[in-house]
RNA sequence: GGAGGGGUGCCCGAGUGGUUAAAGGGGACGGGCUGUAAACCCGUUAGCUAUGCUUACGUUGGUUCGAAUCCAACCCCCUCCA
């Protein structure tokens, strides 16, 4: 199977400047290929989960993998896909993400020593020192308005009247910019995007031809969207991010155990390394239980971005708390001191405490709505309190909130 | 700089003096059904020391027994003109 034939199989492939020309290359030569991710955020999430993926595939059959840090280019900010402007960053609060954002690479990609290691590239080592007019007589000659304005990016923003500043205007040529300076610089003849990017990534490829008349692709992969075509990524909580210290390796695993139905095929071709021989097994397998395979999924992306271990642990506290058995070590705990029972332990406090209702009115109404559990009982009294009889085997207390939030309460 | 339109809860959006903590929708959360799924049904969706109190309709003042609703000034956004 060739990269190209195993790209489409996972659903990789959205859409690319010239496919059988690249198809070609890859197949007999090792290139370098980059996607940019900026730093807007403290971490990636699953959003971009995809790129990394994709950049894993082209560096498993021999290709290498530029991850281009976009510090530059977050001081701009891109209008992609944003209906509003998006607030100026620090350059501290973009080292900072940009750090840990690196982070995330070092798990999925390999950038130990062989012949087509990844290599981390960041834009503002070009973008910073650029003079505005040579760089307007030079490059900019090469963009025009009329079609600068013809892209989705910007006619979105204008049909719905809201402002785009002509910052942001400026991103997609610095991305082009991006590229053309890659392509020099490490010879780097692909650029993968989401397919919010292909104006962008089109506009390098362009500029590449015209200043240095050579031939440079694009491709881009699929929005991610769940089956009822929500943007994915969000859960209870917010963003599911790859970065264990913002979304525990547990919750990360319960993402994809709590994936639809009709996505868990798709996900598992996209998101883990299940080998395509098996994965077409299990496609046609009528024998194969779902729930299963979710789990199979919800392993597997787990320990490729937090480690075997990791994933194990999760899945062994989920069926605990699932099965309802036993409670695991592992879940969220509180600790009370004996001192803490000379006034009233208020449950809907403890909810507080532990994050999962932001108010104690909040809280004091999903209790009311019988969505608390004590010992895996329902608490019908908003006032319920903690007593110190109420350990289950002299040990803990387990309060539950809905179906899926559980934690226990150890006295000490 | 001139003329006009607009800023309402997490988001969209109704409301132009009085049961308005603010219709409706979306999202989210909780319950039911299930399979930790989807769909569907029900409920919740400002805070608090809670049969009450406090804070809320861009900001600040004013009119009024009473304002999201009327008046003034200011801030911000959009459209057209210069």
């Amino acid at each position: 199977m060739t990269l190209f034939e195993e790209l489409k199989f996972r659903g990789f492939i959205n859409q690319c400047t010239d496919e059988s020309t690249l198809d070609k290359i890859i197949k007999k030569n090792s290139i370098s290929l980059y996607i940019g991710f900026d730093c807007t955020a403290k971490s990636l999430h699953v959003g971009s989960l995809i790129q990394i993926m994709i950049m894993r595939l082209f560096q498993k059959y021999g290709h290498t993998p530029i991850v281009l840090i976009g510090k530059g280019t977050t001081r701009i900010g891109d209008p992609s896909g944003k209906d509003e402007t998006r607030k100026m960053l620090s350059e501290k609060e973009i080292g900072q993400n940009a750090d840990n954002i690196k982070k995330v690479f070092n798990k999925l990609l390999t950038f130990k020593l062989n012949n087509n290691k990844a290599i981390f590239r960041d834009n503002s080592k070009w973008l910073a020192k650029l003079n505005y007019v040579d760089f307007l007589r030079e490059y900019g000659k090469h963009f025009t308005i009329n079609k600068m304005l013809s892209f989705d990016s910007v006619k979105l923003r204008l049909d719905r009247e809201q402002s785009l500043s002509f910052v942001e205007f400026n991103y997609m040529i610095f991305q082009a910019y991006d590229f053309y300076e890659l392509f020099v610089r490490e010879n780097c003849i692909l650029q993968i995007g989401g397919s919010d990017q292909w104006g962008n990534i089109v506009n390098g490829v362009e500029l590449i031809r015209r200043t240095k008349a050579k031939e440079s692709f694009g491709l881009t992969t699929p929005l991610l969207t769940n089956a009822n075509g929500e943007k994915m990524g969000k859960t209870a909580d917010g963003a599911v991010w790859l970065d264990e210290k913002l979304l525990s390796p547990y919750d990360y695993w319960q993402f994809w155990r709590n994936v639809d139905d009709r996505d868990v095929i798709r996900f598992i071709k996209l998101f883990t390394d299940m080998n395509v021989k098996k994965i077409k097994e299990v496609e046609v397998s009528k024998s194969i239980d779902i729930n299963e395979l979710k789990s199979i999924l919800a392993d597997e992306a787990t320990a490729l971005l937090h480690g075997k271990e990791n994933a194990k642990k999760a899945k062994d506290v989920a069926n605990k708390v699932f099965s309802g058995k036993s409670i695991s070590d592992d879940l969220p705990t509180l600790k009370l001191k004996n001192n803490d029972f000379n006034e009233k332990v208020l449950i809907y406090q403890l909810i507080v405490n532990v994050g999962f209702a932001s108010s104690n009115s909040e809280s004091r109404k999903l209790i009311r709505g019988k969505g608390v559990k004590k010992n895996r009982e329902i608490i019908e009294d908003e006032m319920t309190e903690i007593l110190k009889n109420d350990l289950l085997d002299n040990k803990e207390i387990l309060i539950s909130v809905g179906k899926k939030k559980h934690f226990r309460v150890i006295i000490k």
